[in-house]
DNA sequence: CATAGAAGATTGTTAGACAAACGGTCAATC
DNA sequence: GATTGACCGTTTGTCTAACAATCTTCTATG
């Protein structure tokens, strides 16, 4: 340690220090940005060559992949994007439900600062980002209003499994790239949470968070339905 | 759909067909029935050897029990059997409590036939431990009834996500085999669940859940907080 | 007594190997 | 013509061996 250091910040290293975890880090993102499409398989050789790992390494992040619901390990037919059933998504939803309106009474009972000003400022760019319609703003700070009301739950258990659902759910935001007229209302729903939240009102909070969350379950499965049944007609045609 | 599908299960082939999953397993029983002890550091080397596996295998399982929560993996230190605080434990109850109560809520909608047998057959057998003061059948009948409200959720994400504070919690139990006079309260409220379910109150169902996660949380923290106390006097004296 | 440094052990990661299992092709049979 | 069965390439499951980076421990030194 010189003189340099004294001035930098000494908790670097932040986990990137082991390549297994950078290795997660990338695979999940592939997957969770679409990437890796739902229902793709993935070949151990090919994510070799494509993050220059070595298979050990690979297989390694694909096992933490796999206890995170991302990806289904097939035994000796190898690891597959999961592909989710509608009543995977039901299920996804109703959890994502009960998990999402705990944290938001936790956040509202508590509102610690940090958490406020995320959400305030997740709540100012969905706007802007809706008003310009730019589709990678609006989803990106949609997961950032979920993500800081995990964070200002203050529980890292409540936060992680959050996070995991909201990992899988995004899965289906790649089977379609519709959310059309959602955004209209979804804006509305937002910004009644932050002032929720920001008011110090629990009850209000995670109630506001369950109609939220039935409004985007409704309209998920209305489109994965379809999906399904376009998928289905094609196959009776096919086959 | 033939004559025989009818009649006969087909899918043989449990999960035991790789030895990955049977690694994991085999571990995670370790971990939860207090073999390994929760702080514990847990050599490859040694696992290797305890379980004739290769290393890459042993590291697989460790990373899954990892995402599982089960260990920690310290960058070049090893994996660490978790250990918790007082505040892990705090908030692992509180997601318990959520993820509970939705699965009774669930459970009393639903009433699977399969899962009220199970319910109610736990809570026989709990009696009957209770009974003869048998420790090791009181906490597997306890298990056996969050597992049966569980699965009888009909929710495999909610039973998964159970499963693993559950799994977490257990790893609390090991640190002190105190479940004295709780049994008797227990059994009553462990009756009282089932009762609603049986009958199909899914709000008093989900109430009796929480009122008996809170209770069990209590105690717990109770326990630990005197845990954590023992400690640091007895880190104080020597330190 | 504290500290620097060397020695040993453990982890992180790679490479290569081999058996078992899977998927598909293609001929033989009913 | 459709089904059965054998063959073959590919991929996975698992192991062994190895090496650099890092942690821990012990020792020697000021």
């Amino acid at each position: 340690m010189d003189v340099v250091s004294n001035n930098l910040d000494l908790r670097a290293a932040p986990q990137i220090v082991t390549l297994r975890s950078a290795l997660g880090d990338i695979l999940r993102r592939a997957i969770v940005s679409g990437r890796f499409m739902p229902g793709q398989k993935l070949v151990e050789r090919e994510l070799c060559e494509l993050t220059g790992a070595s298979r050990a390494s690979v297989r390694e992040a694909l096992r933490q992949l796999e206890a995170e619901g991302l990806v289904t390990l097939r035994p000796h037919r190898g690891p597959f994007v999961m592909s989710m059933t509608v009543e995977d998504a039901r299920q996804l939803y109703g959890v994502r439900g009960v998990l999402l309106g705990y944290a938001a009474r936790l956040c509202a009972a508590a509102r610690p600062a940090a958490a406020l000003a995320a959400i305030a400022s997740a709540t100012e760019a969905l706007g802007q980002g809706a008003a310009a319609a730019d589709h990678r703003a609006i989803v990106q700070s949609g997961d950032a209003f979920h993500a800081a009301i995990g964070a200002g739950s203050g529980n890292a258990v409540l936060q992680q499994m959050l996070a995991s659902v909201h990992n899988r759910l995004a899965l289906l935001r790649n089977l379609s790239m519709a959310l059309p007229h959602r955004v209209r209302e979804g804006l509305a729903a937002y910004a009644a949470i932050r002032d929720a939240i920001a008011a110090g009102r629990p009850a209000e909070a995670e109630a506001l968070c369950l109609d939220h969350n039935d409004a985007g379950a409704a309209l998920a499965l209305c489109i994965l339905e379809e999906a399904e049944g376009h998928r289905a007609r094609r196959e009776a045609r096919t086959g």
